[in-house]
DNA sequence: ATCTGTCCCGGGAACGGTACCGAAATTTTT
DNA sequence: AAAAATTTCGGTACCGTTCCCGGGACAGAT
């Protein structure tokens, strides 16, 4: 814009030449000598000629762009993750607009609308908290656009979808609580329409049941995600009835505000309670005491997502490659007691 | 793409009538009958149309997307600060294109590139640390892109600004840890050569001056946020010499470490120490001592941005608007001694 | 009956590239 | 020397819009 940005056709008018050879030239296409082309070059680069993108795209019907529909940025998982698609999807020469869901249906319905009329060559989808519904995403599928899932995927649709071993990693976990000692381990769960979550669970589950250690119901919470709900089913699990010796929190913070509501009430943490989180934020490290949790890899996931839809998009060949990525439980001084 | 997207003419075939007839029918123009403009509105919908989008953006000159420049979603400051972006672009029917410069010069020079080169109508720039120089946006500038830095600004550019006052919370802070008691004073600085570093590190020092308090260079410690600096720099600061009685960091995670470390060699904090920190995360609630910081205000400085950057593109008139978004201060148990 | 004005509409030129096709120029082969 | 092959280039259509310009129809005014 501005001023008057050169093009393709003054190239050619001032050299005398017609607009496909420079074309041709700048594209180092073959049917041109070196000659012109060197001089085409030489005169773009004098001229400032940039090419116009937009032209390109509408001749092309490419954008070379990646569509990325994410809950959260302040969440660091997803912001992790955005930070391996980025990395990959611009060494491949394409860009990324992300989409914030904030984890609702509707937003997220929008900037599926919005990135596909912005005509993207491919979508990397982490569905909202309260996804449960897919045929957004199918009217996506059948206009043939590449869709990979990553984390938060949907199960159901028939497209790549990379995610992490929830289920072992839960399993892994409860059962590194039962290791130390632990009887009534408390668990924190997220929306049960979420594959995610369901994995957390269930892992929870047959870890107990694989120690035969009996599912109390009232142990279980569900989180909302709402200011003061930590506070008010941490009251509730440790107020009511006989106290659990264990956590396991859906979430560092979340952890992190029960551990701290529990010293307050004078319990010491690992000896009366052993705590483990997820995400494994940098935090765990300076809080006392340091806290376990569970190191999700956020990166890799949004790399392996991106080269998924890569070769997806170059390929032109329907896959419905599923790639899991290992968690990998880090235990800290929260809960360990031997 | 895909099948056979419909297209204006082919609803213009379809109806027996003119493509510009059926563009000015959906455009809501006035030069159509309302019968017409029924019969194209009825049949664009049946035939699922969808404008394409790069089409319109090649003829118009025209893309409605900003590019945003950040160092990195994965800092909680601009992921919060793109929230306000986008919430603002997005009702304006905007599109937001994110970049992270990861704190380099390159990767900032890069990513202006290829966000000029996809045509956004205007940029919103926060520097990277490394940023020294503003060549790169002065090139947009001489381009006519509408151009709108927050927090990490470019001083010297004529373009406008929005910033958070750091010199007046930055003394603010310090006069409080002052009134506290605090005779010697670390102060944690980041990069000189970034107008926000200045700015802290002369509050500081100006409060120390207001209140007759000798300035330590000794107590002046400057962060290179590599990995093991703060364990380095806090030794420093606690082994050469007189311990300082107050700390300033420079955000909330190393003020953190810098906690855990000074209660593992058995300080009492704020008792021997009194720590405040930057950023305000929601941890600060949950940590004991609980830990005063200050509350700046990203959401606020995107949402600020955002308008006046769409307010410039819109009028074309060349402002330099500056916009001071006020931080708080978050006062908890880690810096109250009475 | 002619003129003026309003209302609709169609034709076609852009926007700035890419790519196909054919042709001229040059070289190689027969 | 003629034919064939190869290299290099130009012409042009096209991608799907928007928008200017001009023209036809029809009304009311003269």
């Amino acid at each position: 814009m501005s001023k008057s940005d050169s093009t393709i056709r003054d190239i050619a008018r001032t050299l005398g030449i017609s607009k496909s050879t420079v074309s041709r030239a700048l594209n180092n296409h073959y049917d041109v000598s070196q000659e012109t082309a060197r001089k085409v070059k030489e005169l773009a680069l004098k001229m400032d000629y940039q090419p116009n993108v937009l032209a390109r795209q509408l001749k092309l019907q490419r954008t070379n762009t990646l569509g990325v529909i994410i809950p959260e940025t302040i969440n660091r998982f997803f912001a992790k993750a955005v930070g391996g698609i980025q990395e990959v999807a611009n060494s491949a020469g394409y860009n990324v607009m992300i989409c914030q869901s904030n984890e609702t249906l509707t937003l997220e319905q929008n900037n599926l609308q919005t990135l596909m009329s912005s005509k993207v060559d491919g979508l990397l989808v982490s569905v909202s908290r309260q996804t449960d519904r897919s045929d957004h995403f199918q009217y996506a599928i059948n206009k043939d656009i590449p869709l990979v899932f990553f984390d938060r995927i949907l199960e159901e649709l028939a497209v790549p979808q990379v995610y992490s071993d929830n289920f072992d990693i839960s399993f892994q976990g409860t059962e590194h609580l039962i290791q130390q000692g632990c009887k009534r381990i408390a668990f924190v769960a997220g929306p049960l329409h979420l594959f995610n979550s369901r994995n957390r669970l269930n892992g929870y589950l047959e870890a107990l049941k694989a120690n035969n250690i009996p599912v109390l119901e009232s142990l279980i919470v569900q989180a909302n995600y709402q200011a003061g709900h930590v506070q008010q089913y941490t009251r509730h699990l440790f107020d009511a009835g006989e106290a659990p010796d264990g956590i396991f929190a859906i979430n560092d913070i979340s952890a992190l505000e029960m551990m701290h509501i529990l010293k307050m009430r004078g319990l010491q943490i690992p000896r009366d309670v052993a705590v483990l989180g997820f995400n494994n934020e940098v935090i765990c490290d300076f809080v006392e005491p340091t806290l376990s949790s569970i190191e999700h890899p956020a990166f890799d996931m949004g790399v392996a997502a991106t080269r998924i839809l890569l070769k997806q998009i170059s390929s032109k060949e329907i896959t419905q490659q599923k790639e899991l990525i290992k968690s990998r439980l880090v235990i800290r001084e929260s809960s360990r007691r031997y």
